[in-house]
DNA sequence: TCTGGGGTCCTAGGACCC
DNA sequence: TCTGGGGTCCTAGGACCC
């Protein structure tokens, strides 16, 4: 079917957290299961027969299908088996781009004369992650990107679909424009209003028309998608363009004191930090994301000169932002308090804590402070790093030897 | 049905620079 | 006194995905 070209595989877990939990728990098999509690994290293929579904509320889940099976979600359990599963992706082909937990997409176009015919590499990707992990596993097969990942989803649960490369109108056309990658719920409403239901009907449109529409990028993108142009190439080590953490916070009407807030939020700064350093990333732009009583969003953020992933220097960040938004959570109650640290790049950032200002910082105790630093760290660290006093300390946030030029400006990209 | 936690990318307006 | 275009960066918000 594929003579020659480009061929792509995308492969994705079937409701993998159910999955795992249904391996790691026979009395789960075969049985309605839901991960999570207040909202439903995955659903096993038994309770999606009854209208169960990802983000669901728990109790509609529960009203649905009274039967399911509820459990907690065990993380780390999940991890490891992705781990596994992409270990069996990277033994396929060098070509693999991780999408997300439990999917990628994999370049196998120039296997075919070394190992064979894609559908039979599929096949056998398939039969390993079975065999070797415990868990289904659907493929798609195609010409490109978008079309693989329609085949996958298409094929599921447990299957193997390959989209023919002369017959993929056929197979893309008659579907609903929600089968887009990039329409949701918005989205979808305002192409309906249009007259626009299926795949099909949005590839006859007027790209312009569609701009005005839905905007400029996704215009372009969709009316793209819909013609089977998708040139995207399977990008091989694609890096995090941020990191963050979230915390859903007491029920509406209930409202936080500012201690209990300041508390949370060391609480998420230090485990962003944390992650930024164990990556060995830096950051320079914090975002404060908040949720209030009434599910209204919010977000305020700051940008730093320099990068850093110092927990000291978000952490003021942050409570310098929450104090600019606390009018705002006393007036309308706070439910969500989160953290995202962005714009980041390879580099390391280490404290050390300096008890050299007795009588205040002055020229002579920095420089004794940089000495201090040198023999600590390294000299290069100094010459290549801001150094920033404050009161608890010295940070020197140590940038890389090559810092990768910012992106263009998306406007002009 | 009242809604978790982790991300990505795009848009629009304002400040600022040449 | 009035007048430009081109470009960058930042902030805030929106939509979407798994």
């Amino acid at each position: 079917m594929f003579d020659h070209g480009r061929v792509i595989l995308h492969a994705d877990l079937d409701s993998f957290f159910a999955s795992v939990e249904q391996r790691d728990d026979p009395r789960l098999r075969g049985r309605p299961v839901i991960v999570g509690g207040g909202v439903v994290l995955a659903a096993s293929y038994e309770a999606k027969a009854y209208g169960v579904r990802s983000a669901m509320g728990g109790r509609q889940a529960m009203r649905l299908c009274p039967d399911a099976l509820v459990v907690p979600a065990r993380f780390s359990a999940y991890v490891e088996a992705s781990k596994q599963v992409f270990a069996i992706f990277d033994d396929t082909t060098p070509l693999v781009e991780g999408v997300s937990i439990d999917e990628a997409f994999l370049d196998v176009g120039g296997l075919r004369r070394l190992v064979g015919e894609p559908e039979d590499i599929a096949a056998s990707l398939r039969e390993r992650v079975r065999d070797e992990v415990g868990l289904p596993i659907s493929v798609g097969i195609a010409r490109t990107k978008y079309l693989a990942k329609v085949a996958s989803a298409v094929s599921k649960p447990d299957g193997l679909l390959a989209v023919d490369p002369y017959r993929e109108e056929e197979f893309l056309h008659p579907l609903p424009v929600e089968r887009l990658w990039g329409v949701g719920a918005i989205t979808a409403a305002k192409l309906h209003a249009d007259g626009i239901r299926t795949i099909g009907e949005l590839a006859g449109r007027e790209e312009a028309e569609l701009r005005t529409t839905v905007g400029k990028a996704a215009g372009r993108h969709l009316w793209a998608l819909a013609n089977l142009l998708d040139p995207r190439p399977v990008e091989v080590g694609r890096r995090r363009r941020s990191i963050g953490s979230q915390c859903a916070i007491g029920r509406p009407g209930k409202p936080k004191s500012r201690p209990e807030l300041e508390a949370l939020l060391a609480g998420l700064v230090d485990r962003v930090a944390r992650r930024l350093r164990a990556g060995e990333r830096i950051g320079q732009t914090f975002t404060l994301r908040l949720r209030f009583d009434d599910f209204g969003r919010a977000t305020r953020s700051a940008t730093l000169a320099h990068s850093s992933a110092a927990t000291a220097t978000w952490l003021e960040t942050g409570r310098r932002l929450l104090d600019a938004a606390w009018p705002l959570i006393e007036e309308k109650g706070c439910t969500l308090l989160g953290v995202t640290i962005s714009g980041l790049v390879d580099g390391r950032s280490q404290q050390l804590e300096l008890p050299l200002f007795p009588h205040g910082p002055h020229e002579c105790g920095l420089d004794a402070a940089l000495d201090r630093v040198r023999e600590r760290f390294g000299s290069s660290v100094v010459t290549r790093g801001a150094l920033v006093g404050r009161r608890t300390g010295l940070e020197m946030p140590t940038l890389p030897d090559h810092v990768p030029p910012r992106r263009p400006h998306r406007a002009l990209a």
